[in-house]
DNA sequence: AAGTATAGTTGCATTATTAAACCAATAACC
DNA sequence: GGTTATTGGTTTAATAATGCAACTATACTT
């Protein structure tokens, strides 16, 4: 598995994506906020390769993203929750889907949609602010070495 | 390369992660962002293999994040800027960069921070609303298939 | 106790990535 | 105008990651 250069070892983008910058790793954590928790729902829902979700579930683990619990409804296997860690990762997968519904089904429209579990309407897109409330684009902002 | 498996098609984060989910891409795209665009700069900067920046600056012209532009400064060269597309991963890149911040770094700082240019004060945490502008968990969402 | 489902592990074939050499087209120097 | 260095790749061979299928072990069912 990759490492980040040496170069990048201190930019936070970089170390996010060494723990989740994989081909798997970001679905089964969508999956889990979904609510899957066994072996078996992941490999049935991604239709990967059980040995490989074998090495990512024990990386997501090792990483503190998901907790490996002995057994929640009183059965025997191992079911795999997230963690606070695997939690904050949430509005990194709302804006990869909301990048997707925008950009990636171009003629067709999306068919599922992210919404507000109370009043079931659809979400806002995620902005970025300054710290007075500005939206902020991409161009509007820098990066800094803290002192 | 991988493809999101035929159950995932209609899901916005695995077509998003079909174009940027790979080891390199995104790292492009966040020192696209930074103002890079020559094959040189992006091979020196992330120190990958020069054939596979070949691959991933194709791939992602292809994806429509990237366009290779003839000269931008009498130069002869292609360089490599980012799309209305590409320009739209920004939100991807700062929760990617928020959690990293957040949780990559245990014990030590992060000494890298991302700011508004024009006060320099650090950005605020990437927050989900609903309509109504209240914050929402993970929990307090639900995806829902359109009618 | 026998049969079945779950949760992996192991071994082998396929694919992706890397590192290094190679090459063509500028650009810089003389 | 010819030589040399740099840029932007491509090709090739070795290495690493991944997928597939068969296997094992444990738990659950009857």
């Amino acid at each position: 598995m990759r490492r980040t250069s040496l170069d990048d070892a201190d930019c936070p983008v970089a170390r996010a994506l060494d723990a989740v910058g994989d081909w798997w790793s970001l679905l089964i954590v969508r999956d889990a906020f979904f609510g899957l928790r066994r072996f078996g729902e992941f490999q049935k829902s991604l239709g990967m390769a059980r040995n490989i979700l074998t090495v990512r579930l024990r990386g997501l683990v090792e990483s503190g993203i998901l907790d490996a619990v002995p057994a929640a409804d009183g059965g025997a296997y191992k079911e795999y929750v997230l963690t606070a860690k695997g939690r904050d990762l949430f509005p990194v997968l709302v804006a990869l889907r909301q990048w997707g519904e925008a950009h990636q089904f171009p003629g067709e429209a999306c068919r599922i949609e992210l919404v507000d579990r109370d009043k079931g309407a659809p979400v806002q897109p995620l902005e970025l602010r300054a710290a007075d409330g500005r939206r902020l684009a991409g161009a509007d902002t820098l990066i800094r070495t803290r002192a």
